[in-house]
RNA sequence: GGCUCCAUGGUCAAGCGGUUAAGACGUCGCCCUCUCAAGGCGAAAUCAGGGGUUCGAUUCCCCUUGGAGCUGCCA
């Protein structure tokens, strides 16, 4: 059995985002799971829209996410180049060779013409397509029109009877009537292929054996394999794959601020929990499991596995895998990868981040949450008197003004200001006093924190702030509780 | 509008003629607890509707409805 050979094929158009990560990464898994090879290839032929500096950065984004392709514009190959504009010359051989069998045609029409006559058709509620009216140009008048100079396209001629059709891996049979389907242009005026062409000439070219895209594909593929049966090219199986939404009916996009690979790393996700999430959107393993590594997956993945509906880019479920992504790693990698988070909101504090970041662990969802949650060590914030009362501490303004008062010289005296002591100095002041546990513990908590949800109760804080910082904000707790 | 595709809880989804219709996220309880998390236990919640086929339909077929994609010298 001939090797399998996948590849990814996007437009230098801005960043990747996570519909075209997730179908890279399909490609990706299937070929390594069968032995193949995975290609990257840059499909830039509409010059107008591409983005200066975005062929780097899918690079990179492949990189981070660890998609590493076997052959592609900066790893080299045996079948490149693999940048389409540096294969311009390939396509139009071809295009003439479809022309001699009366496949394609050339086409004067310009795009102005066109324009008002797709308006006009529009107007009258009508769908334009186009009349085939260079077709049945004379060939010595467009042998003339195409050496003098004139600007021409050249279209397929698609038959107007009869149908086109496929056979899709996952949707089966998909089969058109070809009076529906459009003369589409295979070389345009600039003399670069569209997608349409360059497509198909290359995956031949490059001898992909297994198509993998978006299914905004699945309409135009059976126009595609009546280029390659003009070709006399084998076509290569297609797997068409649902899209990504964001909500029921909007898909997923970057106009709609939607975030790319990329904006999530920035954001603190880690780029495994990506990964993984986004490989079960829309593939469901044989397997009961949900966690899975790279080669993990690349082991577990099957075709039938693959959903056909699109599915919602499920926002929390990408939190909860973040959050169990970080909680599972190694204590020190958290600590590396949470001080710059920690600078954020703490710079230049003198503070335990060793300490900060055993508390924080588990409660790290985002990294990007980290700054406001531990803001508060910095600074105290800004709080109202009510935050004292709390029903299941039984606490109140009263309470919490004698248990201050209490606390504060207890802790002044208080020469070790580790955790175990200040917890044993409270419990006991509490005791003593015949209060709960509860009505010393939260007064100091709020007074020295300002905000009803802290990463760690009352002694961690107290610690991590150190003496002179506590008893100064339980100072000024008294003083607000007192006015 | 035309053509194509899709349809199980709020979301991701298992199921591939006979099941108490899995599991996960989220939600809601309870436990633990110096707050919040984490952790433990539990609950609510799904086969879009209508026709067939069949002894029997979530499962197969048709229609309706809903949604998506395409309908560019964009990919």
């Amino acid at each position: 059995m001939a090797e399998i050979r996948t590849r990814f094929a996007p437009s230098p158009t801005g960043y990747l985002h996570l519909g075209g990560l997730r179908t890279a990464l399909y490609a990706y898994l299937f070929a390594k799971k069968n032995g193949g090879k995975f290609i990257l290839r840059i499909e830039d032929t509409d010059q107008e829209r591409e983005v200066p500096g975005a062929v780097d950065l899918i690079y990179h984004s492949m990189r981070e996410a660890g998609l590493t392709y076997d052959e592609g514009p900066d790893v080299g190959g045996d079948f490149g180049p693999y940048i389409q504009t540096q294969r311009r010359d390939l396509y139009l051989p071809y295009a003439m060779q479809l022309i001699e069998t009366g496949a394609a045609y050339p086409c004067f029409c310009t795009k102005e013409e066109l324009q008002q006559r797709r308006d006009a058709a529009t107007a009258r509620g009508e769908q334009f397509k186009y009349d085939k009216h260079c077709l049945h140009l004379s060939k010595e008048e467009t042998k003339k029109r195409m050496e003098s100079g004139e600007s021409y396209v050249i279209r397929q001629n698609v038959p107007l009877t009869g149908t086109a059709s496929f056979e899709d891996a996952l949707f089966g049979h998909v089969e058109v009537p070809c009076d529906t389907l459009d003369d589409n242009v295979l070389i345009k005026a600039d003399g670069l292929p569209t997608y349409n062409f360059a497509n198909v000439v290359d995956d031949h070219l490059m001898g992909i054996t297994h198509v993998m895209r978006g299914t905004e594909y699945i309409s135009s593929t059976p126009k595609y394999n009546l280029l390659y049966e003009a070709l006399g090219w084998p076509t290569p199986t297609y797997i068409h794959l649902p899209v990504v939404m964001k909500d029921a009916t909007r898909k997923l996009s970057k106009r709609y601020g939607d975030p790319s690979f990329e904006d999530l790393l920035a954001q603190g996700y880690v780029k495994e929990a990506v990964i993984n999430f986004i490989a079960l959107l829309g593939w469901c393993p044989k397997e009961e499991r949900e966690f899975y590594t790279l080669p993990e997956l690349v082991e577990a993945f099957d075709l039938d596995g693959l959903s056909k509906s699109p599915s919602i880019f499920n926002m929390d479920k990408l939190v909860w895998f973040n959050s169990e992504y970080i909680k599972k790693m190694p204590f020190e990698d958290y600590l590396t990868m949470v001080t710059p988070w920690f600078d954020k909101a703490l710079a230049g504090k003198q503070m335990d981040y060793r300490r900060l970041a055993e508390l924080m662990h588990t409660r790290t969802e985002v990294f990007d949450r980290v700054p406001d949650m531990v803001r508060f060590l910095a600074e105290l914030p800004e709080y109202e008197v009510d935050i004292y009362t709390h029903k299941k501490m039984k606490t109140d303004p009263a309470i919490s003004l004698q248990a201050l008062q209490l606390a504060r010289p207890a802790l002044e005296k208080l020469d070790n200001f580790g955790e175990e002591p200040l917890k044993e100095c409270l419990m006991a002041l509490a005791a003593e006093n015949g209060m709960k546990n509860g009505q010393m513990m939260w007064p100091v908590r709020i007074a020295i924190s300002g905000q009803l949800n802290t990463p760690g109760g009352a002694t961690e804080i107290a610690y991590l702030l150190g003496k002179e910082e506590t008893l100064c904000r339980i100072d000024a707790g008294i003083a607000k509780l007192e006015a």
